[in-house]
DNA sequence: ACGCATATTGCATACGAATGCAAAAATGCT
DNA sequence: AGCATTTTTGCATTCGTATGCAATATGCGT
């Protein structure tokens, strides 16, 4: 009657016995590299091939202290910009032969559930986005030697690592365009106040603001969420003296700021308001929103993440490591032109000041 | 120097010690529902707490044969509409005290590297979304006791459950919805033509519509893919006797879609052209597209899913279940509206024909 | 063919926690 | 207090794989 395969679990012994071989040297087989003759892995693979043998992770986790897992955290996955990390992530990780545990939600105060579990898995590594980390919580991933990545975002604290792009670099650049498009009354939506990336990103568009005499700057707070962005916006733009150009934090905002402007208060972008993001996400490429923006390297961004894991879970050394990339100022169409310095590189225009 | 915590790797052991109990004593205090009386379980609970003691799951899965971990396969991150299952998913699984190891990319190809990877996890449960499992797959998952759960997908292959909404009743009711429009040239861009989803959906609708006496349908091919949605939408639309009304198989090509009709073809919505969507994703409330669509129950898809693998796990019974939910059509702004039949449910505004 | 170097193999043990079983302690009852 | 019952405890074993070590087999040179 059940004949057949049972319940699998089939085990690394069951396939040495019917082999005619010992355990170790079917352990052997499926350990890359491991002192084994030709002959008897042929032999074991064909009989693991017949009982449909698969070496359990689990187990080999517990001896080998890598359990070959990378945690994730990841919240906000409503910006589109997130689930695309998220892919990109999964791809690299699998090719460096890492499994990928996903925990959403937020985990900022201390002793969260969240954070216990995982600890439990012993993971290998802790990638942070959209997402901070207690100065405790992160102190112990140091003493347990886990490395830990935060992904666009940045802190202080020792013994953590990042990834970003140049946030306050990018916050200037906005402004430089802005200006240079003529604007005279400018205005920014927040995203998180206490976030690195939201400090970075204003500092240098207030920044550059101020060196070219504008110390005026509107400012509505939208925590990266697209309600609270409409509410700010909504106040924002139906003041008498509302802002010509408007720098929004980030795209998931710029797009709902958008719709505010033109459907509930009838403005034309960008001969009215001029309107820019950061991120250039999906959304933001769509005809009908065009956002001029900031763009995140995100490919480079992941790979920079995943390559200092591996650094770091390879050599044992967790040091903390931060990566800083670039972006670019993408031109399109929901900002006015300046006279110079928007160029076209394989078919995207570029805002690069000094060129023409 | 060292006297602070090691490397981590605190072992039930060393607490044991500690406490001055046995290991049985530990692993019983962090066991619920264990023999331990309260006295010991504090001074356990003591000695944990100053050495930092956290229960390794590696170990305990290994005997309890339970990895608590829950494989969800995920392709095609770029629709919203799976970021926001996997929230969601997130949310409950951990509710459940389960962990997610996601895969993202498609597996569709048997002995798939991805599947390996998942039975060496030892998961306690697969959930598949838009993704599928070739049959061979699926009945070794069968025979190794692991559920499947296919999520808005279905499939008559025994052993593998599922979670779809009325999508042949969705396809009818757009049609209904459309015909009362008064239209009379009727398209569709289809998603994946192989999916369940898509044929039904399309069923549905070519039903419907040829009980009212249209069997004529443009039909473009989009394979849920936005750039193959625009070019097959540029296509169709640019006909001298395009369709004044457009089924897309889902909102998220319906957004492209859009935008290639008003933008590049100087159509208006929905005076020349109505588009009706399904999903309810987060685009198509957005203003800018306002999408008339079919609702599909989200949060309620994700529950039944995590409810059906719950059950399947803790019974052992692994017996094919189909969960079919039904959505509404929603009604926005980017198509006609029919002269009766469209009721607002706080502040939705729904088509249910039959009732003014 | 012999001896030595090298490659393979098996044995035994370890990883960290859960659990059946029997011993020990605590409790209840008269 | 004394006995029966229940609760708590520790011992020993188990899960499936990896690996140091010693034993055995293979290959090479002369």
């Amino acid at each position: 009657m059940d004949s057949g395969v049972k319940k699998s679990g089939v085990t690394s012994s069951q396939v040495a016995r019917r082999a005619g071989v010992s355990q170790s040297a079917v352990s052997r087989t499926f350990t890359p590299g491991a002192s084994i003759s030709p002959k008897t892995r042929e032999k074991v693979m064909a009989a693991a091939q017949e009982l449909g043998y698969r070496p359990n992770a689990i187990a080999r986790s517990l001896i080998t202290n890598r359990s070959r897992i990378i945690a994730v955290v990841m919240a906000y996955l409503e910006n589109l910009f997130y689930p695309d990390v998220l892919e990109e992530l999964g791809r690299l990780l699998v090719k460096e032969n890492y499994r990928l545990l996903l925990f959403t939600g937020h985990m900022d105060r201390d002793s969260d559930p969240v954070f216990d579990q995982l600890m439990q898995y012993r993971v290998d590594g802790i990638i942070l986005a959209s997402t901070t980390l207690s100065s405790h919580l992160s102190e112990e991933c140091a003493t347990a030697g886990i490395p830990v990545v935060l992904f666009n975002r940045t802190t202080e604290r020792d013994a953590v690592s990042s990834v970003t792009t140049r946030n306050r670099e990018g916050g200037r650049r906005i402004a430089e365009f802005l200006i240079a498009g003529g604007h005279r009354r400018f205005g920014y939506i927040s995203g998180v106040e206490s976030s690195s990336t939201n400090r970075d990103r204003f500092a240098g568009y207030q920044e550059a603001l101020a060196e070219a005499g504008h110390d005026e700057i509107a400012i509505g707070v939208g925590n990266y969420d697209r309600a609270e962005a409409e509410a700010a916006a909504r106040e924002m733009l139906s003041q008498p003296n509302r802002p010509d150009a408007l720098f929004v934090a980030n795209d998931h905002m710029a797009v709902a700021v958008m719709d505010v402007a033109r459907y509930e208060l009838g403005l034309s972008i960008p001969e009215d308001l001029s309107i820019v993001g950061y991120d250039d996400v999906g959304p933001a490429r769509w005809t009908s929103y065009g956002i001029t923006t900031m763009s995140q390297p995100l490919k480079r961004m992941v790979e920079a993440t995943v390559n200092i894991l591996m650094g770091q879970i390879s050599s044992g050394e967790i040091e903390a490591e931060h990566r800083i990339l670039s972006g670019e100022l993408m031109v399109r169409t929901s900002a006015r032109l300046p006279k110079t310095g928007v160029v076209e590189i394989d078919g995207r225009r570029i805002y690069k000041p000094g060129k023409s």
